[in-house]
RNA sequence: GUCCCCGUAGUUCAACGGAUAGAACGAGGGUUUCCUAAACCUUAAAUGUGGGUUCGAUUCCCGCCGGGGACACCA
């Protein structure tokens, strides 16, 4: 289904073809309802162009426009604009279509690629923590929206299951494992032995080698050591499956760092024969003198000991994506402070001849109250599991002291929606480059741009429903499917225009990977429900307005669950 | 030192190069015999700084100030 967006601009080309100019400009929703609802500024871009009078060349595109059936006659204005109003009935029947369309407007894209989504990346032996958030939510909530305009999207859960730290572990496990307090919570339990090695290594050098030779035996395939290394490993994957359950977060594959163990050496192998490594300081190493922002920094891909680090554990994994996995687009959700890394892995693969389309998509920093990172009175990242429950009591109080009235189950059922709801939409609302400060009272306000504010915009809908099956037994969701749209009041129109802009909003979140965007048109839309809900009574108003009233509320709810399911946010049917 | 990101009302956040910079909280004023007032309406209040490009700059470019981060064998 065509957007009234993609309408007008289409319409727009003809007109500037029949006019004999070349094309230019763009039809954008206008900055001010005083403007209408569309805006273009082709005419101002044409006067750049050709040397001409902007105004002048306006009148001539309105000339050759013909929107007769779409729009009121068009205006120019200001230095130049083509400002476009919508007439009522052409909302109306564009609302009409919406409600017998399951996609709700939004088009699948015109060139679907397969996408590999690295995002997560927790660690093995260690907690998930408040750092985890960030990209986990974006990751998944990026997932979700490619897939749904069509893309082919694999989620790739890229596990730090390997790497020097297993020698602690090892080391830890034989010497200082506590079993039944790795029954009672073993990721506390791994961490425990974890800091304890750590601790003895850093002062005892006879732990120190200890630990190393764990670690060596670990590489060379010691049947012990290989087993410990499984058990965390499984430890680990179970602990994190609790927390993807209540997130609501899934994956197509989970591929540790483990998992490229014995391709490693083929990698550095294959760049030193291509020309594309050298041996710098004993060091296998990438050098990029040519690329100005990269400068002499090598990208280290054996070690002058001979082992392998990270880096060359990321070039397996372009292989792998790229030649197995049949990606030709990878989006790598990961922190900031991986910029370098992912420039230097980005670069290489070029020069492997990869053609496909890297995108490292970063995201700032958790803050707490003292705009410092995140962290516990005791100065430990916080953990994700004891964050997930606090938002969900939270939620729970809430609910308790407005709505005590409510079933248990139906308590336990809401406080999950709006607490995890509330944590996930708070992120998601906010551009994702800059750091924000994390606000319990912020998240789970009714008020502002907040998940409970969208969840009660469901709510009310759902109401409204339940009530009026009980008054109209015979309304049922075919009435609502063909239902005419009749669009008076200025609530109704606004809202009705809100809805036909869905499809506009949605694949716009990807150009730049900014779910924010989804999230302020959902704030906007609830905003528009709930003045339209105020104005407009519903279930009291006579027909054929009744009719149209509902069936706007019925496309209100479908949209508002469609936008926050695809940023991973669920809603309940009261709170 | 080099490179990257951020700097917007008192506070927390918005604004694909567009017109008079939007919200929320907090402060002030209003709305409920009516479908969930967990809502709605309304007043005051901001682009760190100096240049440049442009018909038009919070947005792009350069300098400065402030905050955070990355820079050879950790991941």
């Amino acid at each position: 289904m065509e957007t009234f967006q993609a309408l007008l601009a289409r319409k727009l080309a003809e007109a500037l073809a029949a006019a004999g100019l070349p094309q230019a400009g763009s039809v954008s929703p206008a900055t001010d309802p005083r403007f209408g609802d569309y805006q273009t500024n082709a005419a101002l871009v044409l006067a750049k162009q050709l040397g001409e009078n902007p105004r002048a060349l306006a009148q001539k595109i309105l000339d050759a426009l013909d929107l007769s059936d779409l729009c009121d006659p068009p205006t120019f204005a200001g230095a130049g604009f083509i400002n476009f109003t919508l007439r009522p009935d052409a909302i109306a029947a564009k609302t009409a279509d919406l409600l017998r369309d399951e996609r709700l407007g939004v088009e699948k894209a015109a060139s679907p690629k397969r996408i590999v989504i690295d995002f997560g990346s927790p660690n093995v032996a260690k907690p998930m923590h408040v750092g985890h958030i960030r990209s986990t939510v974006l990751g998944d909530a990026l997932a979700r929206i490619a897939s749904f305009l069509g893309h082919q999207v694999i989620r790739d859960n890229h596990i730090g299951d390997w790497g020097t730290q297993f020698g602690m572990v090892i080391y830890g496990w034989k010497h200082l494992l506590d079993r039944a307090a790795l029954e009672r919570d073993p990721i506390a339990e791994l961490v425990r032995i974890y800091k304890e090695t750590n601790e003895k290594a850093t002062t005892d050098p006879k732990v120190r080698e200890a630990v190393r030779e764990e670690l060596v035996k670990l590489q060379a395939g010691d049947p012990e050591n290989f087993a410990i290394w499984k058990e965390t490993v499984d430890l680990s994957m179970k602990e994190f499956e609790r927390a993807y359950q209540v997130l609501d977060i899934h994956y197509d594959i989970q591929r540790g760092e483990s998992f490229y163990n014995d391709r490693l050496a083929t990698v550095v192998e294959r760049l030193l024969k291509s020309g594309i490594a050298e041996i710098s300081e004993g060091a296998v190493c990438v050098f990029f003198r040519d690329i100005p922002e990269l400068g002499e920094k090598p990208a280290i891909i054996r070690k002058s000991d001979g082992g392998f680090n990270y880096t060359t554990t990321d070039i397996a994994t372009v292989d792998y994506r790229i030649q197995d996995l049949k990606a030709d687009t990878v989006w790598l959700v990961v922190g900031a402070p991986q910029i370098l890394h992912f420039k230097q892995i980005i670069a290489i693969a070029r020069r492997e001849g990869y053609t496909a389309d890297f995108r490292h998509i970063t995201f700032g920093s958790i803050l707490g109250e003292d705009r410092k990172l995140m962290k516990t009175r005791s100065g430990e990242n916080v953990p994700l599991r004891d964050l997930l429950d606090e938002a969900v009591q939270r939620a729970r109080k809430i609910i308790e002291e407005k709505n005590p009235d409510l079933s248990e189950s139906e308590k336990v059922e809401i406080a999950e929606k709006v607490g995890i709801g509330a944590v996930k939409y708070y992120d998601l609302s906010q551009y994702r480059m800059t750091d924000y400060i994390f606000s319990w009272d912020r998240m789970l306000s009714f008020q502002g741009n907040t998940a409970p504010y969208l969840q009660n915009a469901y709510v009310r809908i759902r109401s409204i429903f339940r009530k009026a099956s009980v008054a109209a037994p015979l309304w049922g969701a075919s009435g609502v499917a063909s239902a005419e749209i009749s669009l008076t009041a200025p609530e109704e129109r606004t809202l009705a225009l809100k809805l036909c802009q869905f499809g506009e909003v949605v694949p716009t979140v990807l150009n730049d990977f900014r779910p924010n965007i989804l999230a302020n048109y959902l704030y906007e839309l609830a905003n528009s429900f709930h003045a339209f809900y105020e104005a407009c009574p519903v279930l009291k108003s006579e027909e054929p307005a009744r009719s149209s009233r509902l069936a706007l509320c019925e496309l209100t709810g479908r949209v508002l669950a469609k936008g926050l399911e695809l940023l991973g946010i669920k809603v309940p049917e009261r709170m």
